[in-house]
Formats: structure tokens, sequence, C-alpha cells
DNA sequence: ACCTGCGGGACCGCCCGTTCGT
DNA sequence: ACGAACGGGCGGTCCCGCAGGT
């Protein structure tokens, strides 16, 4: 791997941190340059604009989360331990963080409004391959008995993913992973008892 | 109500609109002077600096939101009338919005990290009087035996603040309402059948 | 006369001697801020940007120019005699200069490319004038019998500029007033003995 | 030729096209990098500094007006031929130009104020050479009784040179060949009737 | 009492010309 | 000949104070 792609990474890999922590607009280009160490004219020779690397340094922070799941996932076979799984996941985002600052799929989307829809596209994209993977969970789990025939795929999914980042929300705003918790421990329950097939 | 009041309070509305819209960050004075056609010392005079008037801008947003939700809830006396009729306002704020740009708590909260300390704080009361507004129905209508013994307070109301915002989350990103209705069906749903003594 | 309104004109007046001495390229904010004394924002109170201020500023000196050029012709009457105020007009752009930098037309026509359009049509409009005025003064005094019938109006004009103009360049060139004066000299003859009708 | 030596005259004519058009200001390093396809570290290579290849841009597209001057007096023996050949060339500069963008001499002139010594000694030398030649032909040509006794030899060498000079910037700032045609006529017309000695 | 408009100055994102190790 | 890094300068915008006018 070459110098430049290192610096490349490192850049990422540091603005991601910041951006998920200040946002995009509450990052300046001299908090970067603090950050990584790098004058502005070695920055820009990497991103041709701080939008640019604010919109790899989002694919950075979302891909480790994803990495976080997929790794929490690749054990599991049954479709309710699989989406257990994954809310364990989203706990970890706040107990030990990847990324400090919350999830970057919330704090991209309420960040990014008309304005940036570049950034827009990417958190909904990003939500979209969320949405998806669960919705695949679920259908799957129904086809293969292991969760009742009567759940609603969209609603569950819906619920699943507005409760999860409502509760990080609510975690990072009092800087108290308890909301987290306890929501994780609702759902816990509520999948056990009501959506798993017995 | 003296002209300098008047200008005062409309400075509050339009920046309020603006702030939820675009963040604060990403609102400049420019953009409050064109939104309310006054010039900069105009703003000035009422105003020390633009985090006050983001402060007073926020409380206005705030109290937008309680006052549609004490409407709501006056003419209903049932503890789960009382949950529903409040997840139904939250719904309007999607589907007619008082203020643009989705929930200001939410904006707010995940907008303001540890450099704006004094808009965090505010945030966070509007959120703590919001999770007492919850916690004092349920914890009344379990009392008056409108609501199961066995419901876990805080629980509960974590779970319908935290699905809430995440979905209003949803529904801003894709603008689509669909996530907040989700939601809304799910949670009335689950009132009903698992909270409500019958 | 405003506050507002003498420091633009001072902005104005000092940025054409600037731009007129080292081009519009080569005159940065910072030397308008060190020749007017005023500090980034202030200039950009007045100004949206360092185009438009250099379009009024080209405006301005040519205006300089074309009141001088009035002024001299005021009291003649006689077509050639008109011209010949003309030429000592451009003559003393070089001898006693209203603006440094020898002739705002021709150098902005020299600098201004396809990529600085407005500057370029302004500096066409200012030509469009000198042409306009000079056939004016040529076709009038053939009809009234002061200028022979067989002089080309458009070849003595397109001459009178051209020949002015390159040797206001030569003389910026060599710091020299030796060519306008030659120059002069040579037109001088040329309308007397081969212009005027005698 | 080595490889070395054939970039390095690569670059030199590129960037000569580049500066004739937008001057020495506006043409950026990026712009020579895109124009000869060379990073920034190969073009140092061959040039301690953006001036010094400026210098030697320079110097090649005169040296290319020089060459072509040269070939149209080569077969002309008459002092009034040469100078109308002479003429000749210059139209060419418009009509076909070896360089766009007109004349590099006047472009160079007007451009190169007191913050660009070296630029402005280049165009001043050139300028010399032009002067010296037109000099040298209409002296001979008096000695030969070619050209009038009576003829002044410096109004007329800068008469030829300030009219053709002017010509091309008006006909470049039209960006229309009609005014150096114009004049070009008119010199002709001049220097058959009032400078050949019949 | 209220608002305007001017001016300040720090900071913004970005591009410049340059150097140097590979 | 490249490409990484530099560091300062670019044009432009920011938020803010203050004098002045109505």
């Amino acid at each position: 791997m070459s110098k430049g792609t290192q610096t490349r990474d490192m850049i990422i890999a540091r603005s991601a941190q910041l951006f998920n922590r200040q946002g995009y607009f509450g990052s300046s280009l001299s908090d970067i340059m603090r950050e990584t160490g790098l004058e502005k004219g070695g920055i820009y020779n990497h991103f041709g604009s701080k939008e640019q690397l604010a919109l790899e340094a989002f694919d950075y922070a979302f891909s480790l989360v994803q990495q976080r799941v997929q790794a929490a996932l690749k054990d599991k076979k049954n479709a309710v331990d699989r989406l257990l799984a994954l809310i364990a996941v989203y706990q970890t985002l706040i107990d030990d963080p990847l990324v400090a600052g919350g999830c970057p799929v919330l704090n991209t989307a309420v960040e990014a409004d008309d304005a940036q829809p570049a950034l827009r596209a990417r958190a909904q994209n990003a939500m979209d391959s969320l949405q998806a993977m669960l919705q695949r969970i679920i259908t799957k789990g129904i086809a293969l008995q292991e969760i009742r025939p009567e759940v609603n795929v969209e609603e569950l999914t819906t619920l699943l993913i507005a409760s999860i980042e409502g509760a990080i929300m609510l975690s990072s705003l009092y800087q108290d992973p308890k909301h987290i918790h306890r929501v994780s421990s609702y759902l816990t329950h509520y999948l056990e008892t009501e959506v798993r097939n017995r």
C-alpha cells in the first residue's frame, strides 16, 4: 500500500470521527488539519473538496458499522437470533463506539437537508441497505417458520430501526447508555414473546 | 404590544423555522436577514448574539409543540387515550408541520455536541419535560388501573419517545410520512393490546 | 452624500488606479485593502465580488477619460479641430495621467479574454462609444465640407484609434512619451494636409 | 534530440499558447499541467519557476513571429516592398495565427508592469529588435532612393508599429479582422503614395 | 426607541507556486 | 517524471459592534 493511499485513508478515518462528533458544518478544514497533522495542501492533494471528503468519510463510518454487523451475524442462523444480534451491535455503538458521536447514519440524516443533496443521498443509501437487510432476515424467518406468519415485515423493520436510532439519540443527548439499554431490553422481550415462533 | 416586541417575536418565529430546517450552523445571519427582512443591526438590537437567538428560537419551537400537545390532551381523561393522543400529535409534526424540518428537539439534540453546551442543555430540558409528562401519565394510569400494573414505566416512556423520534428521522430523511405512520400504527396496537387494562 | 457612498466611491477610485497599473488578475484584494485602508468586510459591504468592483472601476476610469475629452471638445466647432483636440487628450493620458498605467480601454481589452466576458463587454462598449464619437465627428465634417469628401470614414476612425492606442502601449512599455508624441505629430500633419478641406 | 529536450520544448510551446491567450497571471500551473499532460514535478524539472518558463515561452512566441517575418522578407529587395511584406505578416497574426491570442509583444507589454521587470525587459528587447529592423529597412531605402528622402525615419517606424499593434488589439477585442484589414489597407496606400519614390 | 448601514477582523474552503523524496 | 506535502495567499463570508438617523 502506497504512502499516498495510507495518508488518504488516515485522513478519511480521522475526518469521519470529526464529522460524526461535530457534524459536517461544524467541522472546519482547520479542525481536519489539526486532527490529521497535515497542511491544507496535503489534504487537497487527496480530495477535491471538503464535500468529497465528507462523502468518503461517511461511507467509511457506515462501513465500520456494517462490518461489525456482519461479524455479529456470521454465526447466527435463526432469524430472531440475527435480529437480536443486530440490536446488540447497535447497543455497542454507544457502549463501545467505533466512531465517537453516535450513529453516523442518524447524524447525517438529521444534518443533511435539501441543501446537501449528495450527503442526504448517501444517508438514504445507507438506510436503504439497513432496511433491506432487516426485511431479508424477517422475510426469510417467516418462510422458515422461525418467525410467526402474522408479523408485518415492514412495520417490524421500521419499528426496530426507529426505536434503536431514537434510543441512540437519547443516549447521546444525555450521554447515558440507559436509554439504548431500555429499548434493547424491550425489543429483546418483544422479539422473544411476540415474534419468535415456538 | 410594542413595536419592538412584535419585531422581536417575528425574528424568533422566522429564525425558528430556519434553524429547524438548516440547523444552527447551517443558518447564517444573512439567511436570517433575508427571512426577517431586517438588517443585521436590527437583529442585534434584540439579541446579543446568534446563539442567544438560537436558544430563544428553540424554546419557541418546542413551545409550539407543547401547545399542540396540551390542546390534544385537554379532553382526554384516560391514560392510554392520552398516550394515543400524544402519538397522534407527533405524527402531525410530519403530516401538518408547525415548524418545517421535523422535530426541533431531535434536530437540536443531534446537532448540539459538546461544543454547544447551552443548546444541548435546552434540548435536554425539553426532553426532560417530555419524559416527565409521559411518566406522569403512565404512573397515574397505573394508579387508576387504566394501565396494567406490570408495565415498566421508564421502559415504556423511553420506547415511546425513541420510536417516535426515530420514525420522524426516517420520514424526514425519505420525505415520506409512511415511517411515522407505521410506528404510530404499531404503538397504537401495542398500547391497546398490551398496556390498556381491560 | 452619505458616508457609505463616499467610501464606495473612494474604493472605486483607488481600485481603478490599481487595476490600470497591475491588471485585474495582478491586483489582489490585499492590494485593494492596502490601497483603500479598509478591511475586507468593509469592501465587501459595497461590492458583491472583486469582479463587480472591477467592472465599476473600469467604468469610472473610462468616464474620467470621457470627461476630459468632452471638456477638450467643448469649444471646438470644426471637425478637424475636434479630431486634433481628441488626439491631444490621448497624448495627455501619458504626459499628465488621470489614471496611472496608460489607457484603461487598451489595458482591459488586452487582459480580458474569453474567460472574462463581462470585462470584455465593458471594454467593447467603451471602444464602441469612442468609435461612434469619431465617426460622428468625421461624418458631420464631411457634410459641412470641413473634411474632404473622399475620406473613408471607417478607415480614418480605425487608423486614429489604432495608432493612438498603439503609441500609448509603446510609451507605456518604454516609459517614454516620445512614441505618442511622434504619432501625434504624424496624425496632426496628416489631418491638416490630407483630411482638412481647404 | 533527447527526450528531455523534447519535453522541455513541448512545455514551452504549449505554455506560450496559454500565456498569449490568458496572460501570465491568468494562466496557472494547473492550466499548464492540463495543457502539457505533465505533473507539476515534471514541469519543475525543466524550469526553476513559473516566471522562468514565462520568459522562455515569450522568447519562443516572438521567435515564431520573427521567423515568419524573415520568410516573408527573404525574396523582397525593395524597401517599400519589405515594409508591405511586414505589414502583411502582422495581418496574418490575426487571420492565420501562429499563437492564438494576438501579438505576444503587445500582450506582454500591456501585462508586464513594474512588478514584472524581467518580462517587461523581454518585451522591450523584442520591440527594440522590431524597431531596429524597420529603421534599417527605411534608412537603407532612403539611401538607395527607393524611399523619398524627406521621410522621417523614426516617425514612420513608430507609426507603422503603433497602428499595427493598435489594430491587432482592436481585432482581438472584437474578434473581427476588419480593423487590422483597414489599417493594413491605409498603410499600404500611404506607403505607395507618400513614401515610395517614383 | 428602534432600526439602518458601515466597518472590522477572524475565519472559511480552496488554489497557488514550490520543494523534494522516490 | 511523478506525486506527496508544504505553507501562504486567494476571494469571499462570517458574526459582531457601533455611530448615526428617524
